[in-house]
DNA sequence: AAACTGTGCAACCGCCCCGGT
DNA sequence: AACCGGGGCGGTTGCACAGTT
């Protein structure tokens, strides 16, 4: 019963890839493109499952990707996206060119995870743990920490003027401080649409009409959906 | 030098979404 | 409207390497 596996699993190989298998996907891509990935491996003549060979092809041999370290200022990109999206890595990685969404989430589970505990922030919810534990049994509760949590299901908390700053160019004692992520600002900044920023910007969720110079965020939520969730 | 432990990252697994029929 | 298959995504695992004892 249930779905049909994605590949003969018998005659597939598994594990590291080896660099002869990387060139023959390479040069498959090159000269037919990407798609289809289920009937790519035997036409480029691997033995290999389809849904590997697009997650070798995406998460490290696609040539526009930029490897090394990330910078500063993309560490708190993917913070302050974070602390928006949740684990939405495709999403974040969207906005971070030349990188990959298994890159990021490798990232944030190595170090920005320790980082914010450090700056004593839980990094599901982005709040002080001190204020997570005393002021808010509920979300204490919630250790699934996905994205829905925080959108507000049961006791809902919903603030629809959610904004963010871009990432500052600021000194490692100045990072000390908690960012403004998912926290309604209490600055007055230019809002941005967060719809506009993450590249919605022909979607029906985008509701913006004029950006002002992009010093900050604003997620406007379709009307429709807040007051659903409402 | 060997054993043990911790860390980082590539790769896999299973579920979900969406488009085609 | 229902079903099916492919692609995409997030969570998890396993291995290699570095650091420590």
């Amino acid at each position: 019963m249930g779905r049909s596996p994605c590949c003969e699993k018998a005659h597939t190989n598994k594990g590291a890839w080896t660099k002869e298998e990387d060139e023959r996907l390479i040069s498959y891509i090159k000269a037919h493109g990407e798609g289809c990935w289920r009937s790519l491996p035997k036409a480029a003549g691997l033995l290999r499952c389809g849904k590997s060979c697009r997650l070798r092809w995406i998460n490290y041999l696609r040539p526009d990707l930029k490897r090394g370290n990330f910078t500063a200022e993309e560490d708190e990109l993917i913070i302050e996206l974070h602390g928006l999206v949740g684990n939405k890595w495709s999403l974040i990685a969207g906005r971070l060119p030349g990188r990959t969404d298994n890159e990021i989430k490798n990232y944030w589970n190595t170090h920005i995870k320790r980082k914010l505990l450090g700056r004593g922030l839980d990094p599901k919810t982005h709040r002080p743990i001190t204020t997570l534990n005393q002021e808010e049994p509920c979300m204490a509760q919630d250790s699934s920490g996905d994205s829905s949590s925080r959108d507000g299901d049961g006791g809902l908390d919903l603030n629809l003027d959610l904004s963010i700053s871009l990432p500052r160019h600021s000194s490692p004692e100045q990072s000390s401080s908690p960012p403004p992520a998912a926290t309604a600002s209490t600055s007055t900044v230019q809002a941005l649409c967060l719809c506009c920023h993450l590249g919605f910007q022909s979607s029906e969720t985008c509701s913006c009409r004029h950006i002002p110079r992009p010093l900050g965020f604003r997620f406007i939520w379709p009307l429709e959906e807040a007051q659903r969730i409402a």
